[in-house]
DNA sequence: TCCGCCATTCTTGTATACAAGAATTGCCTG
DNA sequence: CAGGCAATTCTTGTATACAAGAATGGCGGA
């Protein structure tokens, strides 16, 4: 799964065991379109998926529906009762914070190693991708710097080299993708965000590994107030305590 | 997914979407025994699972059959070629060396949590996993040794009490068994791994988790002399380079 | 003899059928 | 009126059927 930087963001929602996906089967363009709508927040955490409907909407059988769910269960993004069928996965605001300690560990392992292996080219392009943000953050439009902030971090992904990482990395940072866009919405978090990605900018760019390693580590890791904000985030678009379970 | 110090070996090689197992559906429990032929080498990375044969092995039809491989696909343990069948998913060297990488972030933050985070009783416990291990070093009986090293991991992923970060271990530790029982062929590597466990034990009962973390880490990453037994023993499990892709 | 093309066979992908377990509703009882 | 039991309905899990694409083998030509 080669990054490019012209990669579409709505490629990064994939769900893909297939090896060449030139003629993918059914299960895997429709277990790319329900995950689109669970992180839409079209489905909220714990509502049931049923395969009737969903195959009636797609205009499929039962089958392959049923294959995307398995698809999407074993990703983690629906859970699988057996018997009683497929429900969005609920996460709770511990492991909510658990997800982002280790999504904090594997991009701290990408900024280090991106600060050894990077190439002076790279250091300019992952600049230019920071810079690119400034537009969002001037006119504080926090969906669209939340998709230029993504860009960002998938860019340090691909400046590690290990491409096992990389698809580790994006995988997590798909199913945090609803909260992370959550977080921003809270006052002054984008140009926070901007001020810390800058300082990892130039960490990567100096080669001090270790400052790259920690600066993003903290950018990442929800701690002490950022706590309480994802979780008052969280009961808003949840509309109810149920959704966080 | 609880650990518990009673689990069984075979425990450990589930592919578990669902949520209670208590009636798992046989998709899942055919994931299990594919994955397990898998990781004991019955079928070697690049050989072709054949639906229709497995659901006469196992006496189910082609369906229970088609969904494992779906979980066991996703999951990344076979590789789904769409229209052309599912084959064990197929390793180079480099890759490998990439996973082990992840592998050894991914325990170097148990073990450093371990230290922070464990009890007295749990450090005990660690302890004994530990000490199990030493029958097996002496008889020195590296398939044996391999399945109380694996449980002593295992054990280290719990004390973590990031159940997230256990299961994304647990997961990735699943993925590389395989590799991880062929390393333990080479000559006093059971000797030399048993020792270094101790040494993780150590750190982690007086709390040392920066030590605890590096020491894990060199244990885990595959480095200098490691890399070409490794390649030796890749080459002479897989009968051929083809194995290697 | 070797390469390429066509027909055949086989395998996968999707749809449908059927069975078994779960959810629901209504009724009966306390 | 509430709680629990039972029959019904619905949903899932598995098996089978069918269609379409891939692999294979044989034939013909260069």
């Amino acid at each position: 799964m080669a990054y490019t930087a012209a990669m579409d963001v709505t490629d990064l929602n994939l769900i893909h065991p297939d090896a060449g996906s030139d003629a993918p089967r059914l299960a895997t363009l429709l277990a790319d379109r329900i995950g689109e709508r669970i992180a839409m927040g079209d489905y909220l955490p714990g509502s049931k998926l049923d395969e009737l409907e969903l195959a009636e909407q797609f205009g499929v059988s039962r089958t392959p529906v049923r294959e995307a769910l398995i698809q999407l269960g074993t990703a983690g993004v629906v859970t699988l009762r057996p018997r009683r069928g497929a429900v969005v996965t609920e996460v709770s605001p511990q492991r909510l914070m658990e997800m982002f300690d280790v999504m904090a560990e594997l991009e701290s392992m990408c900024a280090r190693l991106a600060a050894r292996r990077s190439s002076a080219e790279e250091r300019e392009a992952l600049r230019a991708q920071h810079d690119a943000c400034v537009e969002a953050v001037e006119s504080n439009d926090p969906d669209d710097y939340y998709l230029r902030n993504e860009r960002f971090h998938h860019a340090i992904y691909h400046l590690s080299h290990n491409d096992f990482l990389e698809e580790q990395a994006l995988a997590l940072s798909r199913r945090l993708r609803p909260y992370r866009r959550l977080q921003l919405r809270v006052r002054a978090r984008v140009t926070s965000s901007f001020a810390e990605h800058l300082d990892v900018v130039e960490a990567i760019c100096t080669g001090a590994e270790d400052l790259a390693a920690e600066r993003i580590r903290a950018h990442v890791t929800v701690q002490g107030a950022r706590f309480a904000d994802l979780l008052a985030s969280l009961a808003r678009a949840g509309q109810g305590p149920a959704a966080l379970g």
